[in-house]
DNA sequence: TCTGGGGTCCTAGGACCC
DNA sequence: TCTGGGGTCCTAGGACCC
């Protein structure tokens, strides 16, 4: 059987686990630069707030039903997550880490009451340890389990539902369910599907999977069989990322390429941390900029520029070094940009080869250059990779942007003020503290 | 005024190979 | 008049997820 834990509101519930005061209240988190309404408590759910809302069009409905508001603290969030994944391996080693706040479990030899024992004793667990309220579904697949997730969240008290192998129970369930609202079923396949006269959740258990797979590739005809109790989804234990994207919506808008240049690059630093944390190297580095695409009446700019490196590279100096390039050459004055990003993609992992070796070329099965791995090239790479290392090392030592790039923006060093934003940063005016990992920002009790 | 960010998988079609 | 058959790899675009 899969289990399905999901954390219940999971952004407004961290919140709440340090300000106890939001418990009942309606409660609103919002995407970056204060966008989009992207979490709701139940309370801010029942004055029909609706998910990905923009903020701009509700602020009056939040203020005048005294909706408490925060600017999303993903810091707060990702080490809360990882507290709840760790209670969780607690009880198997057999987690899938599907999203930040889902996790799939296999469970293996229990059944019936005993079960749903268990489950309560997950839940209390991480409640006790994170402070998080968790919802648990479980059923035979993947799929069956996320369904037995909602009614776990909608329907029941304690939060817990198994779909047992009572035929006439899962028919039941599914015949109440739209099409659109299966796990991996959306819009445009719910369309898709109306069109050949399926609706319910019971209606496409009952088609013809290989007629499925003509409308939805492959992907539709594992969820027909999954629904039918036939798991093809297995459980997947987390992998290294295959690409690594950084993009932020800027504060506002931006004309002048030294300003994009500050942004793309701070995005870069910021990707090439999270590459070298996963031990990746990454062969193509890609920047994009955009214009605003809600500004209909100006003109429109979408572009992007990939550079491919001759060898793969985990350096954040050569990883600058290629951004600014494709900056240069994607870049047109005459427009006001909304929006830049940056995505390192083929990446290679570490081999699993337990040789000891210290050279990177066997540790990552890298394709040298034919014509550039000379001697000197060897010595001048070796000598950054040693920089990069101290510059992290400081960082990590002193805390984050301690030491930055020059590329990154000077600005902010040179008044020695952490007050001042450029144009590109981010809106975050209701930002609560980084309370779990930030020693000047523990909560204090007074 | 104001509209998020970060992923994965699959397929079709083009290019190449013998 | 008439020009094969069987593969692999790569990429862009489209779909989905949270």
């Amino acid at each position: 059987m899969y289990a399905l834990v999901d954390c219940n509101n999971f952004y407004v519930s961290c919140e709440r686990v340090f300000n106890p005061a939001l418990e009942r209240k309606p409660v609103v988190v919002l995407s970056n630069n204060d966008g989009c309404i992207i979490a709701r408590s139940n309370e801010a759910k029942s004055l029909g707030i609706p998910m990905g809302a923009p903020m701009f069009k509700y602020k009056d409905l939040l203020l005048k039903n005294n909706v408490m508001i925060y600017s999303s603290n993903y810091t707060l969030y990702g080490d809360m997550s990882s507290r709840v994944m760790n209670c969780l391996k607690h009880f198997t080693p057999e987690v899938e880490v599907y999203s930040i706040d889902e996790a799939f479990l296999c469970i293996k030899g229990i059944n019936g009451d005993p079960l749903f024992k268990e489950m309560q004793k997950i839940k209390s667990f991480v409640f006790q340890w994170t402070g998080i309220p968790v919802s648990i579904g479980i059923a035979k697949t993947k799929t069956l389990a996320k369904l037995a997730n909602r009614i776990a969240k909608k329907k029941t008290k304690d939060g817990i539902y198994i779909i047992s192998n009572n035929h006439t129970e899962l028919e039941y369930i599914l015949k109440n369910i739209r099409v659109e609202d299966i796990w991996g079923i959306s819009k445009k396949w719910g369309a898709r599907l109306h069109s050949l006269g399926i609706f319910t959740g019971l209606q496409l258990k009952q088609s013809d999977p290989r007629k499925i797979k003509q409308c939805l590739s492959v992907v539709g005809e594992r969820i027909v069989r999954e629904l039918t109790g036939v798991s093809c989804i297995p459980l997947e234990v987390t992998q290294p990322r295959k690409s690594i994207m950084v993009s932020r919506s800027f504060g506002s808008m931006i004309s002048d390429i030294d300003n994009l240049k500050e942004a793309i690059s701070n995005h870069v630093v910021v990707a090439a941390s999270k590459l070298r944390s996963q031990s990746s190297l990454c062969n193509s580095i890609c920047i994009f900029i955009q214009t605003n695409r809600f500004h209909i009446q100006e003109p429109q700019y979408k572009t992007a520029k990939e550079i491919l490196f001759s060898e793969p590279t985990q350096n954040t100096l050569e990883l600058l070094k290629a951004s600014d390039k494709a900056l240069k050459l994607i870049y047109k004055p005459k427009f006001r940009y909304h929006k830049a990003g940056v995505i390192l993609s083929q990446l290679i992992v570490k081999t699993d080869n337990k040789m000891i070796s210290v050279k990177a070329e066997e540790q990552f099965s890298i394709q040298t250059d034919l014509f550039s791995s000379t001697f000197t090239n060897k010595k001048k790479q070796y000598r950054r990779d040693k920089f990069i290392d101290a510059i992290d090392g400081i960082n990590s030592k002193l805390g984050k942007g301690s030491v930055i790039y020059g590329a990154q923006g000077i600005q902010k060093k040179l008044k020695k003020t952490t007050d001042l934003k450029s144009d590109w940063q981010m809106k975050s005016y209701y930002r609560s503290p980084a309370y779990t990992t930030r020693w000047d920002e523990l909560l204090k009790v007074s």
